[in-house]
DNA sequence: AACTATTTATAAGA
DNA sequence: TTCTTATAAATAGTT
């Protein structure tokens, strides 16, 4: 997607990484919640920043969620 | 996307729903490890279908992988 | 399981 | 760093 066609492979610059890291990290999730709801799926997503910061996704269900505040702690 | 736009909200015939969980869990998972390689970022993610079976993906740390096992068992 | 018309995500650029 | 937009990629409906 996009103006170019990219390989996937660690992107080295700096900048270049943390505007993907943003950008895909976003539409990971919308997808995420966007499953759990068209297809009434229980799923769980914990992403980490390499700075350590905890983004994260659950549908309700009682274990998946533990899981992911037990992550997170 | 697709030949039409779709509202996100269940999908109530049983057939299309379980089309739809095959099709995007595929891509979903895919984005997930296309994010965790490009921006050496650490992830998981844990889908349920209905009927209990379990897809995951998991980049490799240690803490994240534990509780995929956890999950699972 | 394939096929495509379209929608959606997003890589580069502004 | 927020917005734009050309293009790649995902996918809804069809066959």
């Amino acid at each position: 997607m996009g103006r170019g066609k990219i390989l996937i492979r660690r992107i080295d610059n700096t900048t270049s990484r943390q505007v993907t890291f943003s950008k895909r990290r976003s539409g990971l999730l919308k997808k995420a919640k966007e499953l759990s709801i068209l297809c009434d799926a229980q799923l769980g997503l914990i992403i980490f920043s390499t700075t350590g910061r905890l983004y994260d996704f659950a549908s309700t269900r009682s274990d998946l969620s533990a899981t992911i505040i037990l992550v997170r702690s």
